[in-house]
DNA sequence: CGATGCTGTCATTTG
DNA sequence: GGCAAATGACAGCAT
């Protein structure tokens, strides 16, 4: 007759595993008795937080993460993992899903169930299978950590209950013989993987190839598609208002007064929304450029990074174009903003170089009109550096950046900030050595609470009982240190209740009702392997003779010892139950039996003993949890970090393009208003205003001052 | 034979 | 206050 075990491992699981495969979810539970635990409980152990699970075992999860590092599978697991690695990398250079889906599916088809072990085939949710996998491990992790050495996981599908089966089952096929020709399956596919590794790396040239012929073509990172707006569209965005007839230093323009054809840079009628377009349209376009971008703005980054001194980060990134020979027949309308800082920087000349003094006044002015009278000295914005250096622009070295007043100094210094924090909050050096620091996982101290080291000179309380159990177990007490010579020692002059080995081997009880357990032995040997990082246990016959009595003596040592004092003191209940029961039981147990001091005295520190043994194995074993949390959570972080990096860079340059493109708009009204007599305004005595409340005003310079003493005079502008 | 890692145990703290 | 869990420290053992 077949055992429960077998057949269920033969019939209702392998059914099971089949339906689950196809997607139909069976409960075998339900097809239990009511009086057996859980078919979970009955392959696996018991559940509850004193199981002693095999931590060292695979525990597999979605991205590859939650092996334990005493796994003996560790060479596949970090393999699997590095692939895992390369399959992120892969997710930020945007390699079509269909290629590691093809992958996944082969690794699938390649070998048995037992050696999927890949991540999600979805690598977006990759991502965030890495930042939630170390606390969900944590967590769920106990119910994990019960899968067996190679715990597959490659189907999202599967539940852990049919994750559990499968891996049942392959233990199963391993202790019919079949594990090894699987095992040998699982490093044939790892081969696989590593020439898999290996071709890797020409797809992801391809992918790269084209977007650097792109944007090599296209020169900058502005797409060519960028709305043009006409001038007289961009006044009525701007809602240019000029004070023309109320005051006599004042004009009034509408947007039939300026230019009417020509074409400008996207613009908008408010300093935000002037920005918006940009922004968005850099963001419409990075779906195409952000692999570049993001090879380029690291470069300008580790470019700006290499020469620190630079005083203003925004000329850092300035774009080639800008820092070419202009010449002057180049100058055009542009039609689009792409070509707008060779095209209208020759128009800024007569300003910029010709007129200097004037403006430099007003740009010196600006401060304080934008501190105390929310105006913005356009012009001072536009051209400071022009007007404050020696107009050197064709000069890539002395290159000024024309809009660097635009930037807020609130701006700038959050910029800085920024920086200060990408460059210098996390720097590669720290991160190293972070990283060597969690290598080493000596003394490192990783709980929220540290217990001063108590110098414990005194005896415990618990084992202060054991001089009362001297006379009746041994010369150091019942529960006292014995060596193991002396153990024996002991249980050869017991005689007739000598040591046997299988004794141990018997356990295993669920956490529900533990002693209904013990009456199915033919269930004894499905219970939890309680040595931690051993082989199975297995029967003595299977086992080679010299594995087997070094493992028997293994047992004997860990797992016995107090079972010998157990039955030693002849204690008349298993050890498991001493330790697994609830409190109550516990005492009910003890009130059951009549015992003398010295049992129950050995009972408390067997339960004890045995409690704090898997204690300590979940405190280990949390401990390395902790250790690969952090790990994950340091290459998190300098993913994020890189991805600020980049998006740093991305603003830097839409930022510079937005400036030219201001600058062009400026210029561009400015030269298109007359005064009354029909001449157009000189740079020198007007400058355009940009108020707080949108509006654009063309004053005289000289009323600047003014204007800054005098907030009032901005309800003026019409 | 020492170094190292694993495991159990003790002492103590924490919840 | 008792209990269980957690944890640092230490010892024993195997490799």
């Amino acid at each position: 007759m077949l055992s429960l075990k077998k057949y269920l491992t033969e019939g209702l699981i392998q059914f099971t595993i089949l339906l689950s495969l196809m997607g139909v979810r069976l409960d075998l539970d339900s097809y239990l008795p009511s009086h057996l635990p859980s078919l979970h409980e009955i392959i696996l152990g018991p559940t509850s937080a004193y199981t002693q699970t095999q931590f060292h075992s695979l525990r597999g999860t979605l991205d590859g993460y939650g092996v334990h590092p005493k796994s003996v599978d560790l060479d596949q697991f970090f393999t699997s993992r590095r692939l895992l690695s390369c399959v992120r990398a892969l997710d930020r250079l945007r390699v079509p899903s269909t290629a590691l889906d093809a992958w996944l599916v082969h690794r699938e088809t390649d070998g048995s169930v037992s050696s999927a072990q890949t991540g999600s085939s979805r690598p977006s949710d990759n991502q965030q299978d890495l930042s939630s996998s170390g606390s969900e491990q944590g967590r769920d992790g106990q119910g994990l950590e019960e899968l067996g050495a190679t715990a597959p996981s490659g189907s999202s599908d599967l539940s852990k209950e049919d994750i559990d089966l499968i891996d049942i089952l392959w233990r199963q096929d391993i202790d019919l013989g079949v594990g090894r020709e699987d095992f040998e399956n699982r490093q044939l596919q790892t081969e696989n993987e590593k020439v898999w590794e290996s071709l890797r790396d020409e797809p992801d040239t391809e992918t790269l190839e084209p977007v650097l012929q792109v944007d090599g073509e296209t020169g900058e990172n502005i797409p060519q598609d960028q709305t043009a707006l006409s001038l007289e569209e961009c006044l009525s965005l701007l809602d240019v208002n000029f004070p023309f007839g109320d005051s006599p230093g004042f004009q009034t323009v509408t947007p039939s007064d300026v230019l009417d054809s020509a074409q400008c840079p996207v613009v908008s009628d408010r300093t935000d929304r002037l920005l918006s377009p940009m922004l968005s349209d850099i963001n419409s376009s990075l779906d195409l450029e952000e692999q570049w971008q993001d090879l380029m703005s690291l470069m300008d980054l580790q470019a700006m990074d290499v020469n620190g001194s630079s005083e203003d980060p925004l000329y850092l990134n300035l774009d080639p174009p800008l820092q070419q020979d202009i010449r002057l027949d180049e100058a055009s309308i542009p039609g689009c903003s792409h070509s707008v800082s060779s095209d209208f920087t020759p128009n800024m000349e007569p300003f910029s170089t010709t007129e200097s003094p004037g403006l430099q006044l007003s740009s010196q002015n600006s401060t304080d009109m934008n501190s105390t009278f929310g105006f913005t000295n356009l012009t001072g914005i536009l051209f400071p550096s022009q007007l404050n250096s020696t107009g050197n622009i064709t000069s890539p070295s002395t290159v000024s950046d024309p809009l660097s007043g635009l930037l807020d100094e609130a701006l700038l210094d959050e910029i800085s900030l920024i920086e200060l924090a990408l460059e210098e909050g996390f720097s590669q050096v720290q991160a190293s050595q972070l990283q060597e620091e969690l290598d080493s996982d000596s003394g490192l101290s990783l709980d929220s609470h540290h217990s001063p080291v108590s110098p414990s000179g005194s005896e415990s309380s618990t084992s202060s009982c054991s001089s009362s159990s001297t006379a009746s177990f041994s010369e150091e007490g019942a529960v006292g240190y014995s060596s193991d010579s002396e153990l024996f020692e002991n249980e050869e002059s017991e005689g007739a209740t000598g040591y046997q080995p299988q004794y141990s081997k018997i356990c295993r009880m669920s956490s529900q009702d533990p002693s209904q357990f013990q009456h199915l032995p033919f269930l004894e040997h499905i219970g939890h392997n309680h040595t931690y990082n051993m082989v199975p246990e297995e029967p003595e016959e299977v086992q080679p003779m010299v594995e087997s009595r070094r493992t028997q003596s293994f047992v004997d040592r860990q797992a016995g010892r107090d079972e010998q004092r157990a039955r030693a003191m002849k204690i008349p209940f298993s050890n498991e139950k001493i330790i697994n029961l609830p409190v109550e039981e516990f005492n009910e147990l003890l009130t059951k039996y009549q015992l003398s001091e010295a049992q129950l005295c050995l009972v408390r520190d067997i339960r004890r003993r045995g409690k704090n043994k898997m204690a300590a194995q979940n405190c280990r074993k949390r401990k390395l949890d902790t250790i690969l949390n952090l790990e994950q959570e340091v290459k998190r972080l300098n993913r994020e970090r890189s991805s600020q990096l980049r998006e740093k860079g991305e603003n830097l340059r839409s930022l510079q393009r937005m400036k030219q493109e201001v600058e062009h708009l400026y210029h561009e009204v400015f030269s298109q208003l007359r005064d009354p007599d029909g001449q157009p305004y000189s740079p020198q005595r007007y400058a355009l205003h940009y108020t707080i409340n949108g509006s654009i005003v063309l004053m005289p310079r000289n009323l600047e001052g003014q204007q800054a003493r005098r907030p009032e005079r901005k309800d003026r502008r019409k």
